[in-house]
DNA sequence: GATGAATGAGCATTCATTCAT
DNA sequence: AATGAATGAATGCTCATTCAT
């Protein structure tokens, strides 16, 4: 297809990866409403630099999610056969709840519904969904997880907490917050 | 005092409300970076009457989120002597969802945080939250809620939820979301 | 004509003078940028009215202006036949001077040139011209005041100096100031 | 400290030049109230153009009237060991005089109070005041000019003589007015 | 490939003027 | 005649995107 990403000379590739790194930490701090201008300023490269990269702000911001997802893809992927199929749910959960607990606008952004999300992370995003679903489905049919959810709804939850973790309240803590999250989840609920 | 907000021109109180009202839905449907001026044009009005009746845009998000806000409180007062406080505590939920589910980028913004709430709103704010956290503490004490959790703990993940509902993915349910969070506040979830 | 201002309303006149009065004191203190509403509401009135006795805001500040040329015609008028010409030159001067030491961006407005002065004043401020002309001739024929200079010249030099009085420099005083001007109009300056 | 401001692209010299040139005109001729945006067209640029050599209105004032002082603080140093004080004043005055008759509301502005001025310029200011004080005194030593009168004084009624030279008006020539506040300035004015 | 200057539509806000009540 | 609500053009400033160097 010659359509695939030919390797970038190894400055460029330096520029890119640097432009990355502060714009996930730039989206995650302030938002995404920080100016590229702000972005490229800090990366010390100019702005029709960062636009030879990303030629829109929204796919830096894309790429910025990606590679989040693409992570926990893995992390999803590592614990498919795990033997204990409600801990690996709720491991992942914490990963992503790790993850996300720091980061910021972009991750509930994505996790939140794809409201926003174009064709290219698509992919990546059904990917994440088809894992979270294999582990949620096992946790199900081990018992320890209620059966009347679908991983949309999981997903939807998820992004909810996500967003809450961002906005924890004076005097709330991300343990109580994420202990309601996975009691819900649970059996043993009463009636 | 005199002080008190004499009664509008009945062309003024029209044209106030719908412009609540267009703001309302405008920024519930698009986020609070909605122009001004395209509020105005909805509501059928120049920027200069806008800007009469609010003279800042923090101050229309103010006047919208407020009047939720108040509605919650009155209700949350109506059921302060409630004899069943568990069922007190989830039809004020109910509410609180059910008034926000189609709503509001605001409303998330108010209850997840108080990001960028002003003096006027303060008030408001911190009496919803005393009136949640009297039926909370009713309910813990009726044995029906879980007791380690806080009023800050219960604002934020219902900031949480009220976020997850606005960005209800494909094949998520209302039900399902508030049943995860029901059951997670509830005593009686396993260890 | 029937075209003379017929006799207003009591409570017309008295909207009108108070608007003269407050118009007169913005403009002095604030410039002439003070918006319109704020004198509206320092009179008491809605703007409508102000709009109803001064339909542009020009026009406001040619009724204040022209206030303050009148009363100088009329002191010049007091002083044409006075025994001493050149006192009677530098008492207006000083009144003038007195008269607009306070005031502000209007008199400069005025005296500067008459540069952005419509139609209707310029007949008072043509009467003033005369008037001061009057003096001005007198005192140099007695040979007090130097005679190279026209009626043009004179006025120039009183717009500036009114400017200077309202931007006195700190440890600038009034008396120094005008001592300057009036020793530069006298004759016994050396060659 | 490697913190001077680098050499300009060809381009973005010969922008901010422009720039430059329009707004000197501008503000000269019609105020300082003239848009921002009517000198970037003027000068055939964008009004981000515009904000990127000066940020703010006030920046741009700053720029223009800076220039001015400057290039006067230049010439009074250049006679600061002048061999005759008075001519060596009065040639500095007419040096003002000629720089800033057909000029600007600024240049009054700055000579006329300080107004507006702010921090960067405040340096520039006070060395003109500086020199032309030292002008000033030397002159006064030298018995040609009034020994009542200080640089605040001098500089007040500098400012009014300015403000006289751009508003003319008609039969008034720039030699009489300057005539007048040369003459005040010298001894030999009668009691 | 990189740079950073230029662009220009867009935003919140202001205010002289008009007009319904 | 008075009121004060409405209008809408205008202003200073921002920033995603484009393009000359």
């Amino acid at each position: 297809m010659g359509n695939e990403p030919r390797p970038l000379r190894a400055d460029a590739r330096r520029n890119r990866d640097r432009l990355l790194e502060v714009a996930r930490g730039a989206f995650a701090a302030e938002g995404v409403s920080v100016p590229l201008d702000e972005i490229a300023r800090r990366a010390g490269v100019g702005p029709g630099t960062l636009y030879r990269h990303f030629p829109t702000k929204e796919s830096l911001l894309e790429a910025v999610v990606r590679e989040r997802v693409r992570r926990l893809v893995d992390r999803a992927q590592a614990l498919r056969h795990d033997e204990d199929p409600a801990a690996a749910l709720f491991t992942l959960l914490d990963q992503v709840v790790e993850d996300a607990a720091a980061k910021a606008d972009l991750v509930d952004t994505l996790a939140g519904a794809g409201v926003e999300i174009r064709t290219a992370l698509t992919t990546d995003v059904t990917r994440l969904h088809a894992e979270i679903g294999h582990l949620l489905i096992r946790a199900q049919d081990s018992g320890a997880v209620r059966g009347d959810i679908g991983i949309a709804d999981l997903m939807t939850v998820l992004g909810g907490v996500l967003y809450a973790l961002r906005h924890l309240g004076a005097g709330a803590t991300r343990e109580h917050v994420v202990a309601i999250l996975y009691d819900g989840l649970r059996t043993g609920a009463p009636a």
